[in-house]
DNA sequence: TGTCCGATTGGT
DNA sequence: CCAATCGGACAG
């Protein structure tokens, strides 16, 4: 089952802890590449200093958080990696969450190929690695989540004792705000 | 147009 | 710890 958007029309939180086990699937040329994912971070906007949106920033490429919830929200960093987030609430309401990590569960093989030969493990396990091993880029920058080539839908029940609140990473100039709980893991075992 | 820097990764 | 590598944000 699809998830619709009235699921990610909600608050940004609940709608990350809310992503915790579910499936995230792709179709590229007609194969199927599917996770579970298992680590997600928020972003609250335009008070978020960590966030692209801080202040109401709203540039080309931040355009795509500006869309109501369902969509992408797609951006190159560092030089050579794609970060693929989901965006939240109401159009118009700049917030998002970012896609750590899944459980690979179809395609291992493309992802390998896709991912440089790199071990099982280590496949999915980052935002950037996410992305290349489901062909994410920024072709798929604010395309909506509802179909194919890429959606998202229901996967395992992931219980609230499952889920592990930690700070972000990687936002360190953000300040006090890098270390607000919003990063949220889901315990495998 | 010029400069600075990053929601990362992989190897030392 | 550090280099890779370049688009985006912003100052001038």
């Amino acid at each position: 089952m699809i998830l619709s958007q009235s699921f990610y029309q909600r608050p940004t939180i609940q709608v990350a802890r809310g992503l915790l086990g579910k499936r995230l699937v792709r179709i590229y040329r007609g194969h199927r590449i599917s996770g579970l994912i298992t680590e997600v971070e928020a972003y609250l906007g335009e008070k978020d200093r960590a966030c692209h949106t801080y202040q109401g920033r709203r540039t080309p490429r931040t355009e795509a958080m500006y869309l109501s919830g369902g969509h992408t929200y797609i951006y190159f960093i560092y030089g050579m990696h794609f970060c693929f987030n989901v965006v939240t609430r109401r159009a118009g309401q700049p917030e998002a969450v970012l896609i750590r990590a899944v459980q690979p569960t179809e395609g291992l093989h493309l992802m390998r190929r896709w991912r440089g030969g790199a071990q099982n493990h280590h496949l999915t396990d980052g935002p950037a690695k996410v992305a290349q091993a489901f062909r994410i880029t920024k072709k798929l920058n604010g395309v909506g989540l509802f179909g194919p080539p890429l959606w998202i839908e229901r996967g395992v029940r992931v219980s609230r004792r499952k889920i592990v609140c930690l700070p972000r990473i990687g936002v360190d100039y953000a300040g006090p705000h890098a270390k607000w709980p919003l990063r949220f893991c889901m315990q495998t075992h």
